[in-house]
RNA sequence: GGGCGCGUCGCAUAGCGGCAAUUGCAUCUGGCUGUAGACCAGACGCCUUUAUGGCUACGGGGGUUCGAGUCCCUCCGCGCCCA
């Protein structure tokens, strides 16, 4: 137990504002109020936000209290963070839904019964005295210090004075919920300290900040992100995430390994530099493991190995169904919806990517017949059973 | 309110009137491999009778021209500067 609580506060942990005051709360045994926020617009959680999870899941292990804060009013404005999305904004019933998948998801690393959900609009949608207290909490000039801000202005991008008040409106949640620490990532630094400042300004104790490193996706450079397209999803099939796990380039492993599970780090280091590809495959497993039980793990496994380093077909795969039983076989891709168009087929065909039944094709004008069913693959990884309807 | 500028393939960029349109990233295919990673090569609007072929495309609409992403007018959207 002694351990445990060390690595609560140093295990994946990038920096803890204030530290002392944080230890000194533990060690007087409290039972602190953890907060994290949650965007309401993207309910598909990816590997990224499992690492601030996995820590929550620790504090709540210790005995502490997890608030998730569902920002509905804040995902209204949009956190200026990184690039500017268009923000639609959700109806009620859209963040009630995504958020019921977001929990559904989110349960599989954390306790989610045993955590207080709140909706930030609840408070600051309808208390306009509130937002314009709020207003007066932070300042112009600091604002424009922070580092995101600045790149957009010098980008010659436009920031609304709403987006500026983003910060101050989700540090408010930390005093609506009487936060003692926040977790976040390393770029929401900027938005977790607000947080300490609007509860200092509404004469509130302030809480401590623990900023988490951000995973980098399947690219090994960029911080994973769905618009990105390198992320991996808690919810894919164990096939799929087993695949871009192993994908990912080798030096980020060890970060993985430190903030997705509970292999020993510099154990596993040591062999990544001798057997980089059974390091791999044991992550993987671990990861899969974590979503889909330990059990489909190893099938996943077994599978990648005969899919992929053995180039065998795989055990299942998806069936199409076409008009006839005789087809160009341009059609027939088209028809399977292996392509999306007829160019498309003929430069695959061309590039030598399309086999049937194991068998290369390279003349884009024969004609297939179908029989009791073929085995068609596109590419490396496209596989599809098509039968005559 | 005044002055200036910008809107081109998923994103980003190039484009003195002859353009299916440059380059980078991403994507896809092939090769190679411990991997679906890296690296190398190629492809990357659609359709076809594959052709010095047809059609559709450069924010929307209109115009000039044999010919317009490129020039002109106008509308929409975005940005900068001054007030």
């Amino acid at each position: 137990m002694k351990s445990d609580s060390n690595q609560l506060l140093t295990k994946g942990v990038v920096e803890i504002l204030e530290e002392t005051h944080l230890q000194k709360m533990l060690a007087g045994g409290k039972k602190l109020r953890v907060k994290f926020g949650i965007d309401p617009t993207s309910p598909d959680l990816h590997l990224g936000h499992v690492v601030p999870l996995r820590k929550l899941r620790q504090f709540q292990d210790a005995g502490h209290k997890i608030v998730l804060i569902i920002g509905d009013f804040t995902a209204r404005i949009g956190d200026p963070t990184g690039r500017s999305e268009e923000r639609k904004p959700l109806s009620e019933k859209e963040v009630k839904a995504n958020m019921k998948k977001y929990l559904a998801e989110a349960g599989k690393v954390l306790n989610v019964k045993k955590a207080e959900v709140h909706y930030n609009g609840k408070w600051l949608n309808k208390n306009l005295a509130t937002v314009i207290e709020l207003s007066r909490a932070g300042s112009i000039s600091q604002v424009l210090h922070r580092a995101d801000f600045k790149k957009r202005l010098d980008e010659g991008h436009d920031i609304t004075l709403l987006e500026a008040m983003y910060p101050l409106f989700q540090g408010y949640d930390s005093v609506a919920v009487k936060a003692d620490l926040e977790i976040g990532g390393t770029d929401q630094k900027f938005n977790l300290l607000m947080g300490r400042r609007v509860q200092r300004y509404f004469g509130t104790p302030e809480q401590d900040v623990m900023i988490l490193p951000l995973l980098e996706g399947t690219d090994g450079v960029r911080k994973m992100s769905k618009s990105f397209g390198n992320y991996i999803g808690i919810s894919e099939a164990p096939e799929i995430m087993f695949g871009k796990i192993m994908s990912v380039p080798d030096d980020v492993i060890p970060k993985y390994i430190l903030l997705l599970t509970d292999l020993p780090v510099t154990e596993m280091e040591k062999k990544l530099a001798g057997d980089p590809r059974g390091v791999k495959l044991e992550l993987a497993q671990a990861i899969v493991g974590m979503f889909h039980g330990l059990k489909v793990a190893k099938q996943a496994q077994a599978e990648f190995i005969r899919v992929v380093s053995n180039k065998g077909m795989p055990s299942e795969m998806p069936v199409s169904a076409v008009r006839s039983q005789r087809l160009p076989i341009i059609d027939l891709l088209l028809e399977a919806r292996l392509v999306s168009s007829k160019s498309e087929a003929r430069r695959l065909i061309m590039q030598g990517g399309v086999k049937i039944n194991g068998e290369k094709q390279s003349d884009d004008k024969q004609v297939i017949v179908i029989g009791k069913g073929i085995i068609v693959q596109v590419g490396k990884m496209k596989y599809c059973k098509v039968v005559h309807r």
